[in-house]
DNA sequence: CCCTATGTTCCCAA
DNA sequence: CTTGGGAACATAGG
C-alpha cells in the first residue's frame, strides 16, 4: 500500500514538473562530485526503506538494521557500500541523477527509487530510464581497467591502442581502455593535448599519449574542483549547479575563435557524437 | 517532419 | 576470436 500511494505521487509531480525539468548527463568528474558528496552527508545513515518506481528497475529488499558504509566510484559507476555487505551498484547513463532531501512527501520529477534514512532521503530520478541500479554481493566491473585520475599509463595505452583503427576519440570514450571519460571531457582532453580527434589510434606516438595522460589528469581534477559540468543543466547531489561548464574551451564553441591560436573551432562528427576542436592547433 | 542530447549494449558484417 | 558501424533503448527540446 505504502509504495503504491508514492507511486502516485511521483507520477503526479512528474506531470506537474514537464516544464522545467532539465537534463543531466554525468561523466567522471560528475560521478565523483555525487560520491564526495555522498561520503560526507550519509555514511553511518540508517536505511530504513527502500522503494522502486520504475519496472525496468528489479527491485532488492536488504537486510533490517543496515546502514551504509562506504560509498565508491570506479569509472562512470557509483557503488553504495552497505554495512551487510552488499553493495547497491549505479549507473545514471544519460539522464540518471540523484538528490539528498530533507524528510519529504513530495517526490522530485521522474523520481524511479528511493532510499529513506534516519532524517534524510535519497532519490534516483532519470527521465529516460537508461540508469542501471542493482543489488550486488560483490562489485568490481572496472576495479581493474586503468582510471585516468590514478594511471592512465602512457605506454600501456600506446601498446593497447597499436591494432585500433578507429578515431583516438572513439577509443577515449571506451570505458574498457580507460574508465570515466565522457563525451565533453573527451573533446577538451583532446584539445589541451593538441591531438586531433579523427587521428587513427594506432597512429599516436608515444609522446602524444604521454600529453593525452597528462591532459586527462588535469582536466579531470579540474572537473571534479568545479563539481561538474552544467550546460544542460547537470546538477549535483544538492541540487545546484557545477562550474566547469565556465572552463570549457572547445566544447559548443564551434565557430568561435580557439583560445590557443585564435582559428576557428569546428564542430564535426565522430561515431555519432558531436565533436569540437580546432583544426588548426590540434594535430 | 527533421535534428540534437555529458551513455551503454546489442546485433551484424567483415 | 576481434574490430567497427549502426540501431536501439526513452524522452524532451529546438
Amino acid at each position: 500500500m505504502l509504495f503504491a500511494n508514492y507511486l502516485v505521487v511521483a507520477t503526479i509531480l512528474a506531470k506537474a514538473s514537464l516544464t522545467t525539468y532539465k537534463v543531466p548527463m554525468p561523466e567522471l568528474p560528475e560521478v565523483e562530485t555525487l560520491r564526495k558528496q555522498l561520503a560526507q552527508n550519509v555514511i553511518g545513515e540508517a536505511v530504513q526503506d527502500i522503494a522502486f518506481f520504475d519496472e525496468r528497475i528489479k527491485p532488492f529488499v536488504i537486510s533490517k538494521d543496515i546502514a551504509i558504509s562506504a560509498v565508491e566510484r570506479f569509472g562512470k559507476y557509483l557503488v553504495i557500500c552497505l554495512t551487510s555487505g552488499e553493495q547497491i551498484v549505479i549507473h545514471l547513463r544519460m539522464t540518471g541523477h540523484l538528490l539528498l532531501c530533507e524528510p519529504t512527501t513530495e517526490f522530485p520529477p521522474y523520481t524511479r527509487f528511493a532510499m529513506f534514512l534516519t532524517n534524510k532521503t535519497l532519490f534516483c530520478c532519470d527521465l529516460r530510464r537508461f540508469a542501471i541500479l542493482e543489488l550486488t554481493a560483490f562489485f568490481s566491473k572496472t576495479a581493474l581497467i586503468p582510471n585516468p585520475l590514478e594511471n592512465f599509463d602512457a605506454k600501456a595505452a600506446l601498446a593497447a591502442a597499436s591494432s585500433r583503427l578507429l578515431p583516438v576519440k572513439q577509443l577515449l570514450l571506451e570505458q574498457g581502455f580507460i574508465a570515466g571519460i565522457g563525451n565533453i571531457y573527451a573533446c577538451e582532453i583532446l584539445f589541451a593535448a593538441q591531438v586531433n580527434p579523427f587521428r587513427k589510434a594506432c597512429s599516436l606516438t608515444g609522446r602524444e599519449w604521454q600529453r593525452i595522460a597528462r591532459a586527462s589528469l588535469e582536466i579531470l581534477s579540474a572537473g571534479v574542483e568545479s563539481r561538474g559540468t552544467s550546460i544542460s543543466d547537470w546538477r549535483d547531489l544538492f541540487g545546484k549547479k557545477g562550474e566547469y561548464q565556465n572552463h570549457l574551451a572547445v566544447y559548443g564553441r564551434q565557430q568561435e575563435p580557439c583560445p590557443r591560436c585564435s582559428a576557428i573551432l569546428e564542430r564535426s562528427k565522430i561515431g555519432g557524437r558531436g565533436t569540437f576542436f580546432c583544426p588548426h592547433c590540434q594535430k
